[in-house]
DNA sequence: ATCTGTATGTTCGATGGCGAACATATTGAT
DNA sequence: ATCAATATGTTCGCCATCGAACATACAGAT
């Protein structure tokens, strides 16, 4: 299945204005993104903002004792390297891959000339920055008070939203490490959500047959931040959706 | 007890250099921060940008149920609003005071127009944001993987950093809905300080008595965002912090 | 066809935090 | 001095989640 590759994609890198695509898409890179790829390690320099298409990409604060927990999750709507137009060269963060996909990068220094022209990108950078706030706010809310099916059906709709596909390559260990909880619960909350019709789960991927009821079991922070998102970056084109997806062949995207 | 107030009290304004100071501290206007006063209720429009001196405000993130969380504590090295500059009017979250002082306000209109000059208040409120990020991102993994007790002597800590003394007024009541937990388990938490020795609390006064304690029964989010913000803030003048605290008259600032 | 690694399912005891109900202490108003 | 309001202390049963140990199932390599 080829796919031809297109920086609009990207829905920021889509709403720049025509001349501003015109000045920056020449640096554009594609670079293929496999799964649990790092992008960016805990507290190393970045050397590129990296604007996804098809891929999704997690951000986790991994603590001293290794456990680990997801902060934001970050598709064809964002973008990653904020910290590098910020101010600062590193996070103690890390960005690691978690469907399989391409992005376009940008070089730091490209990033940095075209952020002192002070025109759309910065703009559109900000906006998305303050999304992005929104939604690691949410995280921690949503950690403090809602339960493990709950905040795992969250997950697989923040997923869902970043795909074009119901199709989702990603074990329960994987989601575990995400979400910051042991491996075990999550088997428990995702047998409930097989039971219940929502999901379908086999060896790393999970099919979701019903979106709307994992809508209602979600807690309220998916709807917060996909409504709140949706407010500040309301002038970029719509993702497109495809709903009936039985006629996409369905392959598993293991890499590393 | 009468306290000469000035702009430079806060670390942001004391960072800006001469010529922007003097374009901008004309607009300042000073006002009184009451204890549990609401700076941004959620969802309302911002009309100012606060810059506080000697006052602590904390921002809350309220659930349809009521139950809330605080997710970033501001004092004198931060500000509040970074959403007037970031392309929104408006954010969920809600801005309490949790230590009455005094902040200096900036009209909305004229910190765009300071922003739009893209100069160093745009450098400074940009670097701030990522070490706001960075707090709430801490905040995050903080509710998910450490107890209760952990949390409090983090709370006690990051409130502390922010006053010049060593009292803290707020009650077991406010300090659960701070962490969004129960006031019961504030009350266990804080006697065990208590009997370790490390506080004394009476009636809403909290005075810190054995500071390394605190920071050694704490997780590690305290130090690894104080380090973080440290380090993104490093030009900026240090706070002065008295240690020896005694001698100054302890008075509990009640107020709402 | 078998083996091996990986992914998922299952069980059990321990425990931290919750919800609720109630007791006690302190402050301020009158 | 008394009362009301507020703040803190205490107890008990409940439950979600954890940690650990183990069982089962599936896929790919040979």
């Amino acid at each position: 299945m080829l796919i031809k590759h297109r920086p609009q994609q990207n829905h920021l890198l889509a709403a720049l204005p025509p001349e501003v695509q015109e000045r920056l898409f020449p640096y554009l890179e594609l670079v293929p993104l496999p799964l649990r790829a790092v992008l960016y390690e805990s507290g190393r320099p970045m050397r590129h903002v990296y604007f996804p298409t098809d891929a999704i990409i997690s951000l986790q604060y991994v603590m001293e004792n290794g456990a680990s927990t997801a902060i934001l999750v970050v598709g064809n709507e964002g973008l990653l390297g904020i910290t590098l137009f910020m101010g600062g060269e590193s996070t103690p963060s890390r960005s690691l891959v978690q469907s399989a996909g391409y992005a376009y990068r940008l070089p730091r220094q490209r990033v940095k000339e075209e952020f002192n022209r002070h025109g759309q990108l910065l703009l559109l950078m900000l906006r998305y920055t303050q999304a992005l706030i929104t939604q690691i706010s949410q995280t921690a809310v949503c950690n403090r008070h809602h339960s493990i099916d709950q905040q795992l059906c969250r997950w697989l709709l923040l997923s869902m939203d970043r795909l074009s596909h119901n199709r989702l390559t990603m074990t329960q260990e994987f989601i575990g490490n995400m979400l910051g909880v042991r491996r075990e619960s999550v088997t428990q909350a995702a047998l409930k959500l097989q039971q219940l019709g929502a999901i379908t789960y086999s060896r790393g991927l999970i099919k979701v047959l019903d979106r709307p009821m994992l809508e209602t079991l979600s807690c309220e922070c998916y709807s917060v931040v996909k409504k709140e998102t949706d407010l500040l970056l309301h002038y970029l084109p719509q993702r497109q959706v495809i709903t009936n997806t039985d006629t996409i062949p369905t392959v598993a995207l293991h890499t590393a």
